[in-house]
DNA sequence: CTGTTAGCGCATTCAG
DNA sequence: CTGAATGCGCTAACAG
């Protein structure tokens, strides 16, 4: 096969030099009119597109960007994807979107894997690193927005969840609504939104007078099987609960699932309560009390952000922080 | 700032030739243990990464790969995408994930830009182009895999769910039943599975003799919330209707929405049948009767050829079949 | 307005 | 076992 169409076969053909064509391509001005549509045409006919590899090597920049997500399955990721994506696309970058798999060797690996295809910037969605992994593997880019994650490092952006507040609020409203043994599925124990939400909890319970029992807060992988074993086991162990929050939707649908099997009735024997208000929280029987987390609005401020960054125009690394809302459904009324 | 660490910076350290350290980095023989070690060490003090994209501009070979799908945010494509990336990660690619977001203009956007990116190859799942758009669009590369549509072009791989035999499934599943006024939400007018699933039905009406009734075929666009606005305008034109295929789960969810509001019980007033089996079928009430499509394998096996067909190892490009199972359940018994 | 020179960071020859 | 030369395809800086 012939190969590639280079800018050289495109200069050949309309007998101009490289750089003439070079500024056809990268629409720079300084070309009459008549040549510009003449080699215009030729690339056409040619079919010649301009290869961002090379260009990306003399430019140091790439056009592509990485997001980075625990589990892309899971409808918060894949939502606060949609808006990373939208935003980049609109502005011609393209998106590496990788998967961690929830595994924190992976991260690291993804996370260099990417700083050797140089991307020009970098979204971190809830990283299950440490600090001191984080810190170093941050390090390596300089342009990162941190997404629900907090990190000790000047450059680097951060747009948060206020998950504290979150925590505070589902809690509150349970205590409004009589509970006094809460317990909580508080999801990963690397989540870093996880430990804010407990943080919140006990804040709330303290702030009522309640005391709080670390008895009652289990760990639970992110997802519905999980949440349901994890509940199952927790609610036979602690039959005393009332109340159950949940450290996100895919959790809370799987504690309703091991209520249905422990014959336990939502919301009258159990109230339970969710967060991030996924599409599936409203899908389920009875429908989840949740906090609601602007998921694709995330993803597209994340995603201005680090085109700030990125141009260089970045107005200081405050951590931006985002209200939640409450939402009361039938799970919790 | 300094600027990126190159091999030049660890040969001079190191006191050797580009070349060595270059034998170093790839891992190729013909050095000394001694100097290889000295050098990794140098490496790794240095911190330097190789740039894949200055590898790239002299193999030809980016260690990319592309992805496209109409919607990640789909559970469908997520999962796709899932077992795609499993696989590509453990081969050392990096796989640029692109949503078109069910937009024509946009796949077409998105091919380009994978192709000047250079990627080794490509998986197109569920292409909404006209069969002209992606013939071309394919041809500019060399290594592609279409996921669940087929193209006329030598040296194109495909990986195909049965749909027409889906459509056969369900659709015979509420003959069985004793249906004979079957309508069907049949997915946007591009959906190449949806024609197919629409063919299976047909053929199973005729088959039993039933007459195929074009005005109980409607399109909707493969969404929750779209399925529920077409189903609530299909049903109340029509009802005499007492089953309802739908073209996905999601739209059988938003079907399952409209019952709800239309006063209509499911499975009594009316059967409800979706497709693919994600999980959010057995999270609704009544949980969906559906054909069960293997999401992830798809993705893993898809992305499998596409490796045959990089590394040249192809085995003859006859599209794979992949058979779908109908899964009984409480919205059609 | 257009062309020439140089070099981005690396791997592939081919010599030592 | 190691190194020197060459070029991948392109753009930036300067010349004309």
């Amino acid at each position: 096969m012939p190969g590639r169409i280079t800018m050289m076969d495109v200069a050949r053909e309309a007998d101009v030099s490289l750089m003439t064509v070079s500024r056809v391509v990268n629409n720079k001005d300084g070309i009459s009119q008549a040549t510009r549509e003449r080699v215009q045409d030729i690339i056409n006919r040619l079919g010649y597109r301009p290869s961002s590899i090379a260009r990306g090597l003399v430019t140091n920049r790439t056009g592509t960007l990485g997001l980075v997500v625990p589990d892309n399955a899971n409808p918060f990721f894949s939502e606060v994807a949609r808006g990373v994506e939208h935003v980049a696309y609109a502005e011609g970058y393209n998106v590496f979107l990788c998967n961690t798999e929830e595994d924190r060797e992976r991260e690291l690996a993804v996370l260099q894997s990417l700083e050797e295809k140089q991307v020009d910037g970098l979204i971190i969605c809830s990283s299950r690193l440490d600090d001191a992994e984080l810190q170093s593997a941050v390090a390596q880019h300089d342009a990162v927005i941190l997404v629900n994650r907090v990190v000790e490092r000047p450059g680097v952006g951060m747009l948060l969840n206020d998950d504290e507040q979150g925590g505070r609020l589902i809690t509150q409203h349970l205590l409004d609504g009589g509970h006094r043994k809460i317990g909580f599925l508080s999801g990963p124990p690397s989540a870093f939104s996880g430990r804010l939400r407990v943080q919140g909890y006990r804040a709330s319970l303290e702030a009522t007078n309640v005391s709080y029992n670390p008895d009652w807060v289990w760990h639970s992988p992110p997802m519905v099987e999980t949440g349901k074993q994890v509940a199952r086991d927790m609610l036979t162990a602690h039959q005393e609960l009332t109340a159950l929050l949940c450290y996100n939707d895919l959790v809370a649908v799987g504690a309703l699932q091991a209520c249905a099997e422990l014959g336990c009735k939502v919301p009258d024997d159990l109230a339970i309560v969710g967060f991030d208000d996924i599409p599936l929280a409203v899908l389920v029987t009875p429908p989840l009390t949740t906090c609601h987390v602007p998921r694709y609005d995330l993803g597209s401020q994340a995603m201005h952000m680090l085109l700030e960054k990125i141009e260089g125009a970045s107005q200081g690394d405050e951590p931006i922080l985002v209200q939640p809302k409450l939402v009361v459904r039938a799970s919790a009324p």
